[in-house]
DNA sequence: ATTATTGGAGAGTGCTACTGTCCAATGTCA
DNA sequence: TGACATTGGACAGTAGCACTCTCCAATAAT
């Protein structure tokens, strides 16, 4: 398959494709000569990858690129898969958070302390910077609701693990690419369930 | 108070308050001369949430300006309030998504129906892209996985609707604002969950 | 009277994600 | 064999977004 046919097959135009390899996100194809190269079924999930994450998941290309790191440097053993998914997952638009107060870093430390979880400092350091977000635009989240959200996060992540395949270079695209691609599915089951729960039918135009 | 008081206050600058002023997200305060205005409090606020919004939430502009439009307009009757909260959380960015292919859309139409939600038509379009791009990235959310997110959905949902407050101003701002600040907050949410659910602290490094 | 600040307007900046153009080497088909 | 298309590689150009800078005459503060 040359640059024209991985075109075709992906939907995405040559030139998009030659930025890609470009800047990494693509590994080159085989060169059978001086200006020919052929690519294969991988590079067509590769683009289709690169393109799912950039679209619906809202990642910038420099956040794919560590994505796609993660994903073609599996850990060799089932221990520490995860944790390598969760730094892929962490990192993926690792912005540097202000300060963020000390009362929501309290209210942090409660919850994880609460429901038993372990405390990973850039996650909690991100909770917190994003409770006093909202907190400052004059929507405070008030503990029973972040409770409830918590929750639901807990059983949404049980359901996510029962997915997980048992070769790591699987499980390593399950958990990763499952994860993000799974986030604005989430987002807009919860606006389809806000209906549902306010009432329903009626209410829509 | 004048634009030098009220970038004080929020800690944004100046330029950026004047360039919100002409992008019509800040009204404009009242003129107390040819060449100077005064702002009141309602402005630190209307700041404040812009940022918020475009910071961890990451609604562009455009987005936010929509978002703004609908809060400034709340129904006067509690009857019709959600449904135009819905509507401006819906548009808040609305990609114009790819025909999005056959079986997702039954896939989530049997949802719908399964659990008795009703079928807004922008939402189900955009999860039927959303399951296709997964799909199409070589990353299928199974039918169970699937019903899983949904329930949790359904339970973030009640606790969202548990927050809302009676006078109309407030339930949109509260539901509008509180969703898009809350969004980023259950992702992060669901990657604790998911190193708890995962074996835990033994995990992280 | 002097200095600082203001609203308003326009131009300029930096970043991201492409997109276009050009090239000589190579492949494809007549 | 020749005409034409395609390729990899390099670089310049573009569009959109969210600011940021500069300038101005008219105030406001001291």
């Amino acid at each position: 398959m040359r640059v024209s046919a991985l075109a075709e097959r992906t939907g995405v135009p040559v030139a998009t494709i030659k930025y890609y390899l470009r800047e990494g996100l693509l590994p080159p194809g085989v060169p059978t000569s001086r200006t020919q190269a052929v690519y294969d079924e991988s590079h067509v999930e590769r683009v289709r990858l690169v393109r799912a994450l950039t679209g619906s998941a809202g990642l910038s290309l420099a956040a794919v690129h560590e994505v796609l790191a993660a994903l073609d440097d599996p850990p060799s053993s089932r221990h520490g898969l995860l944790g390598a998914a969760q730094r892929a997952l962490v990192a993926d638009e690792a912005q540097q958070e202000p300060p963020a107060g000390v009362a929501a870093r309290r209210r942090v430390d409660e919850l994880v302390a609460a429901r038993g979880w372990c405390d990973d400092p850039v996650l909690t350091d991100r909770l917190a910077a994003q409770l006093d977000d909202a907190e400052k635009a004059g929507v405070p989240v008030s503990p029973e609701h972040l409770t409830v959200l918590a929750q639901a996060a807990e059983q949404v992540a049980r359901g996510d693990l029962a997915t997980v395949p048992e070769v790591p270079a699987d499980a390593m695209r399950q958990v990763v690419a499952g994860t993000l691609l799974t986030d604005p599915v989430l987002l807009t089951l919860r606006r389809l369930a806000q209906q549902w729960a306010s009432g329903g039918a009626g209410e829509v135009r």
